[in-house]
DNA sequence: AGAAGAACCTGGTAGC
DNA sequence: TGCTACCAGGTTCTTC
């Protein structure tokens, strides 16, 4: 499940192989519901074909396009979704929704469960695009701090995992760092946010900051299905701490790891350590 | 406006 | 072996 590492890690694998790239063949799947919230299929294919490829960015787990026209392709992987640049020869694999023909290569897109997303954003209407519109700050970017995330926090009762999960006070983090960076914090997951005190809540931001700078050294996690190129997987799954380790010791107290249900998502901390 | 839960989707797996 | 039931989770939608 791609967060904001795993989806840095393919922007790296993927920008200097596309790069400058131009766009021949467009093939989209047919009904493919990665395209729901956008243009029909043949008109992405036009917009698409004969454009060059200028930059792959990112914005929290969405890749971002840039395209000669001054549009954006903008991508986000859902839970299953894979993107890779692979040789021209090389076969679609099952659950292909779009593949672009380019100059050197090919840019494939597989998913599975279909929880991913194409869109299309025209030039200059990007940071306004309702989906990036909503994101925080960048975690790693000076904006995400102690002093936003408090004035965000105060007053909301909901655990301050769900809005951690919710992108919109820093952008990126999915089930398993939330996990990880509350251990960090010594917080618990299922906490009333408005409840943290001043110095749980730099301690937040200092976990959020090194986890997802860390697990980015690693090339991301790879619990089941993300590989950030073919066949490659991330190395930050023997780092984490709680996630996916009910029953088992805390690396820190030796406690039991316990796993409960917060803002609808497998939920893993230490009540040794976390408070 | 915020909170909570359902819905979307399908491969994998636990249980029978 | 084969069947059913459930779980995984990012985002959006609905309801309260």
């Amino acid at each position: 499940m791609p967060e904001l590492p795993e989806v840095e890690t393919i922007r790296c694998c993927l920008a200097p192989k596309v790069t400058g790239q131009v766009v021949g063949k467009v093939r989209v799947k047919r009904g493919s519901r990665l395209l729901r919230d956008t243009v029909s299929g043949p008109a992405l294919v036009r917009a698409l074909i004969g454009r060059k490829i200028e930059a792959v960015g990112r914005r929290g787990k969405y890749l971002i396009f840039t395209l000669s026209s001054g549009d954006f392709l903008v991508i986000h992987l859902g839970m299953t979704g894979l993107i890779y640049a692979a040789a021209k020869t090389e076969p679609s694999p099952d659950h292909t929704h779009f593949r672009l023909e380019l100059t050197d290569c090919s840019l494939i897109l597989s998913d599975p469960r279909t929880f991913g997303r194409i869109l299309y954003v025209e030039s200059g209407k990007l940071a306004a695009h309702p989906a990036l519109a909503r994101l925080g700050p960048e975690p790693l970017d000076p904006a995400f701090n102690p002093a936003w995330l408090e004035s965000r926090l105060a007053g909301r009762t909901a655990p301050i995992k769900a809005l951690l999960l919710g992108q919109g006070l820093v952008a990126g983090i999915g089930n398993i760092y939330a996990d990880e960076a509350c251990f960090r914090a010594r917080v618990l997951p299922f906490r009333p946010a408005g409840e943290l005190s001043p110095l749980e809540i730099r301690a937040l931001v200092k976990a959020i900051k090194a986890v997802i700078g860390k697990s980015i050294e690693c090339r991301g996690t790879t619990i089941r299905d993300y590989q950030w190129d073919m066949g490659q997987s991330g190395d930050f799954g023997r780092r984490l701490k709680v996630y996916g380790r009910e029953g088992k010791t805390c690396p820190r107290c030796q406690d039991k790891v316990n796993r409960m249900m917060v803002g609808g998502r497998s939920t893993f901390f230490c009540r040794g350590c976390q408070s």
